[in-house]
DNA sequence: AAATTACTTTGACAATGGTCAAGTTTGATT
DNA sequence: AATCAAACTTGACCATTGTCAAAGTAATTT
């Protein structure tokens, strides 16, 4: 056991902004009660109502959290990139997934048991925290979704979200890629997808941006934060 | 010191939800780091983008959470009762306020200092896990929200909202009291208050409740329930 | 490379819900 | 109890956004 080298999942746990700075035997602990799990392109994780399972790391891919309404359509909630948390929430109450999940690309994940976890958290002060401001962030970008779906209109929206994703050294001209397709960036703003196709238009149309499939060439990010109807 | 009488802010304390379990030098400590603060109905407790000063944890009064809008309107995000706590999402990140909270009652609070929360955490793995379960259940309170305000019509928003106010023991017919006022209910569903008000009158034309000011009677849940247009 | 499928755009139209204005009720204040 | 302000209701109107349909484009599969 002590020549025993690194397992794969602790490698691969050791490298998640969560459990970055954990010690081996604790990584190994929490490996013990953890398993890769792959999934492909649109296959569905679980659904809302589900019994939870534990918590998923995503390495590698895209997941949706959508919430699905009675007539078939849904409001997407979020889109997890690598390095992200998602079903944790759960863990800590004994209620079914709030959300669905949809791989969106293809994905490779890690699910750590809701027992693996919460004995680690038991035993480290700083994982509990990382835990905390995980949750805390998720909390305020959902309430940052909720500003923009019922204080802002169409297009306002659209901008907020095209800003949201300009570089960081702020230029006036940059250009983005749309991080998914336009419609699960519709139901995201929560706009029909037509609506949101009319905007970029509109945009366009006003000199401020340009649309290249999902590339988008923002002009003048100053008169596009001001543009009004 | 060894005969001292509890302060009446450890008192205060180890009846909130949160705090309850603690042992009683634990407490002392949190309340070493916290003090009591009262304010009147209508007063702004912060705002949206206020330097945090730690987490809230409101003992007697109503205290309402909101997004302000540019054009003076807000969006109620959530209406805090008695054993709740608030701003602490805020104390595990380092940003400002992302709502303005108000007390629309007037309010006895205790505010725990961040670091003390921060020192109480750490020490105590049964804090924690109840820290992480209140900020799950917001997140589960949050989505629930943004199903109610994206997936469903006013109408369908207004019942949904009076059947989460049924007592537990679900008899056809119940009364009612609204929590807040019609104003602070129709911004939470995402109403204008005109909307609220014909609704309310749209279901009261139709049999199915009793509306005496903040007084509702249900005549049928399950008619409501199924209500259509 | 062709074919099939999914995604996106555009137009015409309809409806839900917001806005404004005026009146009514409720509740607070003196 | 009288006065005032705030909350609520009602009506008329209209704007924004969703829906439906069809065409065009991109992407994937065989």
């Amino acid at each position: 056991m002590l020549t025993e080298t690194r397992s794969p999942l602790v490698e691969i746990l050791s490298r998640q902004p969560l459990f970055r700075g954990l010690m081996l035997e604790e990584l190994a602990l929490i490996a013990q009660g953890s398993r890769e799990i792959r999934a492909q392109k649109n296959e569905i994780l679980f659904q809302k109502g589900d019994e939870p399972e534990g918590m998923r790391v995503l390495v590698m891919g895209q997941v949706k959290l959508s919430l699905p309404s009675a007539q078939g359509s849904e409001k997407v909630v979020h889109m997890c990139e690598p390095g992200a948390t998602f079903g944790e929430a759960v863990v800590f109450l004994d209620k079914p997934y709030p959300v669905t999940a949809q791989a969106t690309q293809d994905c490779l994940m890690v699910l750590v048991s809701k027992q693996s976890l919460l004995e680690a958290l038991d035993g480290n002060a700083m994982l509990s925290r990382k835990m905390l401001a995980s949750l805390s962030m998720r909390l305020h970008e959902l309430l940052d979704d909720m500003e923009t779906c019922t204080l802002r209109t169409s297009s306002q929206r659209v901008i907020c979200f095209l800003s949201h994703l300009a570089p960081s050294g702020q230029p006036g001209q940059y250009e983005i890629l749309l991080p998914a397709s336009k419609q699960t960036i519709a139901s995201q703003l929560n706009l029909a997808p037509e609506t949101f196709s009319r905007v970029l238009g509109h945009l366009a149309g006003a000199g401020l941006i340009q649309v290249k499939g999902r590339s988008i060439r923002v002009l003048d990010s100053d008169k596009l934060r001001n543009f009004t109807s």
